[in-house]
DNA sequence: CTGAAAGCGCTAACAC
DNA sequence: GTGTTAGCGCTTTCAG
């Protein structure tokens, strides 16, 4: 391949001896070209190493073949999966991909990446920002109006927008339910950050959970974390205060849940025989804690390649001149049984 | 803002009453342009929401601000965290990123995404794929006429090429004399797969070290993982057997040292007594394994800034019609001494 | 200060 | 089959 210096279509025209669209017709595989002229362009396209410019033709064509990603938190395991999902799929349907990443979770800043992506033509918008606070509340405002389709990864379903996210809620009922199975009946729950939508999902579930099977979960009963294994350690130290009893604690995800594991091989409870411990999202070390962690499997890299799936289709829509039509997708998490949870 | 249709410069100018030209200059701040008129055009910009295209600009400017990043494995925490310093970095510096993820670490399959970057006219590439094998065998090569500035990250040195890695043998080293001033003598070593840079350069640095303290490092005190925890399981019940006087192991990384953490509870080795353990890359998790975990920290976010500020400046030089000079960039990683290696 | 004209690299519509 | 013309939305001379 050259990787020169831009050889521009016209130039290729002068060598061949053709006209500029009929080198735009050989390279887009027309038929109305002979095929003499044909393989004379080819061979002159070969020779000078002309690569044809996807940003002049995006200009031309009105499309861009170019996603725009908007994300945030890569430096945590979770959101890298989903934007692996994103590149695989994009690749697939063959799509570039724009990426943008918000530099806090909890923002309604959504200005800069937004404009710089429609600046950029973009043809769609995977926005795969977690709902937290109130960091959703331009939703319904700005997608009624908003020039390109766009998919909404892991928040609240709404009316008329597109959303894809793990089912939070039944994964903690199952989690819950998988302890309750075991025998154990003071189950506490450490969760996370309850500002953001999927802790409270998974806390619900087990307090639900536990209503239905006639146990009572109170304040007392959970403590709340950040999601970090420091704020897990701190989060279950209070918990082991404020509910000695306890013989089961589900944790919102692996990562408290591996403080959890820490502090109880530090102060002698055995596990899975005094405490019964579940964890949530099955990052691939959990199998390798001590003891192996139970957890919820999430396919995080599913979730991304949905919500490619989902823009491109409305992409499609809109250019086939019909209307698009939004549903919210839901992905089902699944218990991942190991050592910390039953024997 | 409004999201809705594209509105062009040229409407702009109709409602204001003036030419593109003093549109443009309006938008771009240029100062030959009088009070009223801006101040006219200001608000008709502002009342039909006009954004202009990046794209159209990219054109005809032959400026892109857009930078390509090339990485691989977005499922493992490494690249995430470099591809969160490059992101961090672009925004500051007020680049959009094309990203392409490569579906395999040892591929010379580097067109495609190549391509996709060049087509559209990106003024920069970083290039966060790791050797292995001979996935680089390519650079020379295309790297005398890439027509845009290339950095890359976390390759062995070249002439003519600009690197920016982190210095794994110095971290080799650092680790391994931890151990020897520990009193330790009998020390294996875990590697990561032969076949990555990255993991040769700690494997050699374990056998120069020891070697420069007068101690044999034989193929029977080393086994070889692919990363994994899964791996490292299998390499270290391998290493067992073959150096069972072994009093000390360095682990290539925090994901297999939590395997050999896990065998040895359950084999009721007492970590640090009767074996010091120390990894390598300071996964936010290893400070609450058991014991926590003695590693070598880096900064790999930090590696992803730099690359960013090395290719921009790269970019700068060369429109100012000055020739770029390469260099190699190291970041030095640093010991974090825990419970495992020390008492 | 302002606008006409040319050009960035390509595609689309339509004569010939 | 092929080339002419127009146009995508913007910037950049440069004359007035």
């Amino acid at each position: 391949m050259n990787t020169n210096k831009r050889v521009t279509i016209k130039q290729v025209g002068k060598i061949a001896g053709v006209s500029i669209p009929t080198v735009s017709k050989v390279v887009n595989n027309r038929q109305d070209v002979s095929p003499e002229t044909r393989e004379r362009v080819k061979k002159v396209i070969k020779d000078m190493g002309y690569r044809p410019s996807a940003l002049a033709r995006s200009l031309s064509q009105q499309r861009s073949y170019t996603l725009g990603v908007v994300t945030v938190g890569l430096k945590y395991i979770g959101p890298s999966r989903t934007l692996s999902g994103i590149t695989d799929k994009a690749r697939e349907f063959g799509y570039a991909l724009l990426l943008e990443e918000m530099d806090q979770f909890d923002t309604n800043n959504i200005f800069p990446p937004l404009q710089s992506l429609l600046a950029r033509h973009v043809d769609g918008i995977v926005w795969a920002v977690p709902e937290v606070g109130d960091n959703c509340s331009w939703v319904d405002d700005i997608l009624n109006d908003a020039p390109v389709p766009v998919v909404f990864l892991t928040i609240q379903p709404r009316q008329g927008v597109s959303t894809v996210s793990v089912d939070n809620y039944r994964g903690g009922v199952l989690a819950t339910q998988h302890l309750l199975n075991q025998g154990r009946r003071q189950i506490g729950h450490v969760s996370g950050p309850l500002g953001v939508w999927e802790a409270r999902q998974r806390k619900l579930a087990w307090q639900d959970t536990l209503k239905k099977a006639g146990i009572e979960a109170t304040d007392s009963h959970c403590a709340e974390g950040d999601w970090s294994s420091r704020s897990g350690k701190m989060a279950f130290e209070k918990l082991l205060h404020s509910y000695p009893e306890m013989d089961a604690v589900f944790v919102a995800n692996d990562q408290m849940a591996l403080s959890v594991l820490q502090i109880a091989i530090r102060q002698k409870i055995a596990i899975p025989k005094d405490l019964a411990v579940v964890g949530y999202d099955n990052v691939d070390e959990s199998e390798y804690y001590w003891p192996a962690l139970t957890t919820m499997n999430l396919d995080q890299h599913k979730l991304g390649c949905r919500a490619v799936e989902e823009v491109v289709h409305q992409i499609e829509t809109v250019q086939h001149g019909e209307k698009i039509e939004t549903q919210n997708i839901w992905l089902s998490p699944e218990l991942v049984v190991r050592d910390s949870s039953v024997g």
